[in-house]
Order: structure tokens, then C-alpha cells, then sequence
DNA sequence: AGAACTTGCAACATCAGTGACGCAAGTCTG
DNA sequence: CAGACTTGCGTCACTGATGTTGCAAGTTCT
């Protein structure tokens, strides 16, 4: 990390990785001239704060999970009852998703730090469909790690179109994996 | 349509196409070079046969495309009764979508007349879940809409990472659509 | 067998994207 | 205010991917 950046550089970064995140979650293929043209930059500037496109890309997916790591850690998913935990994190996380789509769904192939947050996530996440599994929240027969793809895969198309504030979305989200579709019939 | 092709030159496409979804499954930005080599063929050989890369693209999205209409209408899911219906699209959709879910992602920025056969099995789809609802179902207050993301998600989810058989896989996520991953709780 | 077709190989042309540099003009910061 | 930093612009070099062509050797079809 070489030196403290002047503050006009510093909202530079800034405005390059969110123009990015803009232009690439529309066409991931997209290049660095339509990048800069997004954040109202040259060219030059934009390999002048990023030494390459993998670095920007990487850059974006790092500052993407630090937010993710944090969304989820402010919702307390270790200490507060599993359902309420549940609609927090799953509202925190939608605000990230929803701004981030595109370097958030980069964390498989990035740096190995970066893959070590969203895997640390993915483990918290586990913890708590366990802790909900123990409280009869989940039905005792649903394997937990097919458990976790759904909530991912329902997060992942919930933040594809954002509707509304996150909260309503996060409860229907929770409704609709807790519940289904479906209804409720005798047993 | 130029002539039709010799037999050979026949198998040589449809091994492309083949090599086409593997490589780019993995990687969506493999160079010809790649899918030419996993396919066993010369780069030349790729260019005789598809005018260009889009061409290439275009070629196996349309190939998925016909695929896909098939499993879904080989389930008769305007004539069976709804959770039959389900079971059944799920199941041949999983199969197509397990060899050729790179092909039929690509579906929204291909040619609009692979974009209409993929509305029109929306649509189908549409109609089976409004049925579904009018059977009882599916839960009134359900956004049927919404309801088809979720059936879409699941699918997608389900395909990723393939595992037994895909009536197995249609079971696991016909139920978990329908009732969730909760315990069934007293209303 | 013989015509028509297909393939691999090698060579070539092109092109878009990437990345680097220096300089003049503008912006921060102490 | 003065020095240090940052940016836009023009320019250049480089690379990898794409797409084409001609020809010799092999395959298919009748």
C-alpha cells in the first residue's frame, strides 16, 4: 500500500469502481475506455489508479466483500434469534447485492483473500441455518447446504431487480424460503 | 440456409457446439483457439463452420432453445394436472439445462427469434403456475410472477452443480419450492 | 472409382483493447 | 502562496484474438 492518496484522488477511486460496477454488471465484457467514459474520466486515469483491468476488477470485488462482510456481521447472526437474524441479514446483505451485483458474483476467481471473506460469510451463514435447524425453524429432513444454495440463488434473483425498499424484499424473500409457494396442507 | 452438410461435416458442428458449451460453461471469455481445441478441430476448422464467434454463440443458443421448447412441451404442462405438470417440466428442463446452461443464459442478447421461443416457454410456464394457483396449489397471495423467478432460480441453482439423477434433483426442488425449507407451522 | 466435399496446416492481414509516457493545465494542502 | 499532486490529452508500442486464403491429404457419396 504505498502512500495515503490526496482526497481528490481518493473520490476518483471511488467514482471509477462504482462507474464500473454500472458498466460491467450490464456487460461484464465491457472495456476500460467505456469504463472511464462511465465516470466521466479519461482513460489514462483510470490505468494511472488501477495498473490493470484485473486490478480494478479485483479492487471492486475486495471493496464489494468488505461490504458484504460487514452487512452481515451488523446483523448479529451469531447472538440473535435465528428467524429475526435471518430477515437482518438477508435485508443488510440485498442493500450490498443490489449496488454490487456484479463484483459480488466475482469472488469465486479473485484474489485469495478475498474468496477467504466470502467463504468466512458462507460459513456464518451456515452457523445460523444451524442454529435455526435447532430450533425447529427448519424442517429437521432439508440438508443445510442445499438450504444455503436456495438462500443464495433467492438473494442472488431477489437484488436482479430491485423493487421497492429492501425490507419488503428481504420479507418476502425469508416468506418465500421458509415457506415456499405453496399451501399450507394438512399433514 | 446454404445446402445441407455432409455427414462428417455434420458431426464436426454439433462436436463444436459440444466443446462450445464445456469451454465456455467454465470460462465465458475462451478464445476459438480453446473451444477449437477442446472440440479435437483446427481454429480453422471452427471459422468454416460458424462465420463468427456471435455466429458460434448464436448457433448453440438456438440449439438450447429447441431443446428447451421440447423438454418443456414433452410434459404436456397445458394438459397434465398442475403438480404432475411440474414434476415433469422440472425434470426434462434439468436435463437440457445440465448440458447446456451456458447456451440458454445467453438467451436475453441473442436473436429475437431465439428471445421468442424463450418468451413463449415463459409464458407456458406462466399459464402452469396460474393453474397451479387455481387448483389451490399454490398460495392466493403468491405473486405469480415472482413465483416463476423463484421456479427459474431454483433451476439454475439445481443445474450448477449436478448430482444423482435429475428426477431426484426435480423432487428435491419441486418440494422446496412449494413448501420451502421450514418446519410446517401451526396457522 | 471419381467427383465433390471437408479438414489441417501455415501464413497473412486486421483490429480492438491494454498499458506506458511526457507535458501542460488545473487542484489540494500545509 | 508555493510546492506537490492529479488529471486530460496526444501518442506510441504491444499483444492476443479474429477472420481469410490456398493447398495438400483424407473422407463421403453416388
Amino acid at each position: 500500500m504505498g502512500k495515503a492518496l490526496r482526497s481528490d484522488a481518493e473520490r476518483t477511486v471511488m467514482t471509477i469502481l462504482e462507474a464500473a460496477e454500472r458498466v460491467l454488471s450490464r456487460n461484464p465484457a465491457a472495456s476500460m475506455e467505456q469504463i472511464a467514459e462511465a465516470a466521466g474520466v479519461a482513460r489514462t486515469t483510470v490505468h494511472r489508479r488501477f495498473t490493470s483491468r484485473d486490478a480494478l476488477v479485483e479492487a471492486m470485488t475486495g471493496w464489494a466483500a468488505q461490504r458484504f462482510a460487514e452487512a452481515v456481521a451488523a446483523a448479529n447472526p451469531d447472538s440473535t434469534p435465528p428467524l429475526v437474524a435471518l430477515y437482518q441479514v438477508t435485508a443488510n446483505v440485498l442493500r450490498v447485492k443490489i449496488d454490487w451485483g456484479f463484483a459480488m458474483s466475482r469472488a469465486q476467481d479473485a484474489d485469495p483473500e478475498i474468496a477467504r471473506i466470502h467463504a468466512e460469510v458462507a460459513e456464518i451463514c451456515a452457523r445460523l441455518l444451524s442454529r435455526a435447524a435447532g430450533t425447529g425453524l427448519i424442517r429437521s429432513e432439508v440438508d443445510l447446504e442445499w438450504a444455503r444454495r436456495v438462500y443464495y440463488a433467492l438473494i442472488h434473483e431477489s437484488a436482479a431487480e430491485p423493487e421497492g425498499d429492501p425490507d419488503a424484499m428481504a420479507t418476502r424473500l425469508v416468506d418465500t424460503l421458509l415457506r415456499g409457494i405453496g399451501a399450507d396442507r394438512g399433514l
